[in-house]
RNA sequence: GCCCAGGUAGCUCAGUUGGUAGAGCAGCGGACUGAAAAUCCGCGUGUCGGUGGUUCGAAUCCGCCCCUGGGCA
């Protein structure tokens, strides 16, 4: 029956479809979009970026034609994207996607966005570009040790709940308390949440059986290196000379390979570690949708036809309610 | 066929003079409040090749068998 003609009676409502890479996410959004005359919108914080389009597996260019996508590859990798700037443009893709009728699907593996997306986050100020980058150089050239001690001395409690080899959170804790004197804690204890994602929610996450997932990052690999650009893209990201902590220079694969162009690594052994670590990586994804994503309806299905059997009845009767 | 060297965790290996076993890597579980494909925390998961014997007690000593390398024929 040719579903279009259903008309979507809840205006507000928006998918969110979770899970962990290369468990089909991509297919089944372009089906439900298709089903559903829907807009995909992008919840990976690296298929954000442009430059990388084959190795952070973004949709196919096929994919794309198939159906409205938002927010891919439209920061350049010497940009970066912090969660609440994808929040935000997340927010403006969902409401002009309900302004065209249509239906907001939000796709992608970065839990903590979801989160944010969902449950919010507290509205610290902006920390300014100066401070950052000279506690980084610091963290850089003095080590763990040193910035944790600055943080003890300075938020103390927050320096208790941290582990010294956390760099990311450390930093993170140091330069709010240095740019405004309040502890990370407090903000967020105290700080209003900020915009998040209003109107009914439909949660649909993957969670694909183990090995049949892990296999199939292994010949999603082997199948960039080998006919797709993958090579390509990561050499020219390489001959940019960017600065190597970057987000986009730190996408699964990118800094094997770059070893392998500078002849540090043999392909084989990059390739080798790109899978293990890609598999860490989809462990951690399911982790997040096991744990946190409990209002999910989850499904195992390993194939197309199976999950629009499980999800499309679903998404049709919240549709209509 | 004979002679060596080995068979211990998924892999590579350690294991004192006999006291039911432990490292690295892999793996698994968990956390996640502004660079999250990031960053961190926790966890040995075992028919010690098999079988019989010696012994209070065997991965460890002895016999036989099986398997894998290497050598001699």
């Amino acid at each position: 029956m040719d579903t279009k003609v259903i008309p979507i009676i809840r205006q507000e409502g928006c998918l969110l479809l979770a899970g962990p890479t290369a468990s089909g996410k991509s297919a089944l959004a372009v089906a439900i979009a298709q089903e559903f005359d829907g807009v995909i919108i992008n919840a990976d914080s690296m298929q954000i970026y442009s430059g990388l389009h084959v190795l952070t597996a973004r949709p196919s260019p096929e994919e794309e034609a198939a159906a409205p996508h938002r927010l891919y590859g439209i920061l350049a990798p010497e940009d970066y994207c912090t969660a609440a700037r994808w929040r935000d443009m997340a927010l403006t893709e969902v409401e002009s996607a309900r302004n065209a009728g249509k239906l907001p699907i939000v796709v992608g593996g970065t839990g903590l966005y979801f989160d944010i997306l969902t449950k919010g986050i507290a509205e610290v100020p902006k920390i300014s570009e100066d401070l950052r980058a000279r506690l980084r150089d610091k963290q850089q050239l003095e080590g763990n040790a040193v910035i944790h001690a600055m943080l003890r001395e300075k938020d103390p409690a927050m320096a208790e709940t941290l582990n010294e080899g956390d760099t990311q959170r450390l930093l993170r804790a140091l330069e709010v308390v240095e740019e405004t004197g309040i502890p990370l804690g407090d903000w967020h204890r105290k700080a209003p949440n900020g915009p998040i994602l209003e109107g009914a929610r439909l949660w649909l996450a993957l969670t694909p059986e183990r090995q049949w997932l892990y296999d199939r990052c292994d010949r999603r690999l082997d199948w960039m290196i080998e006919f797709g650009s993958a090579l390509d893209e990561v050499r020219e990201l390489r001959n940019r000379r960017l600065d190597s902590t970057l987000p986009a220079l730190k996408a699964l694969g990118v800094p094997e390979l770059i070893q392998f162009i500078d002849g540090e690594m043999e392909l084989e052994a990059a390739v080798n570690r790109i899978k293990m670590l890609t598999r860490r990586y989809s462990k951690r994804q399911l982790t997040w949708v096991r744990n946190k994503m409990c209002e999910a309806k989850l499904s195992s299905a390993q194939d197309l036809e199976s999950l629009k059997v499980e999800f499309f009845p679903f998404i049709r009767r919240f549709l209509l309610t």
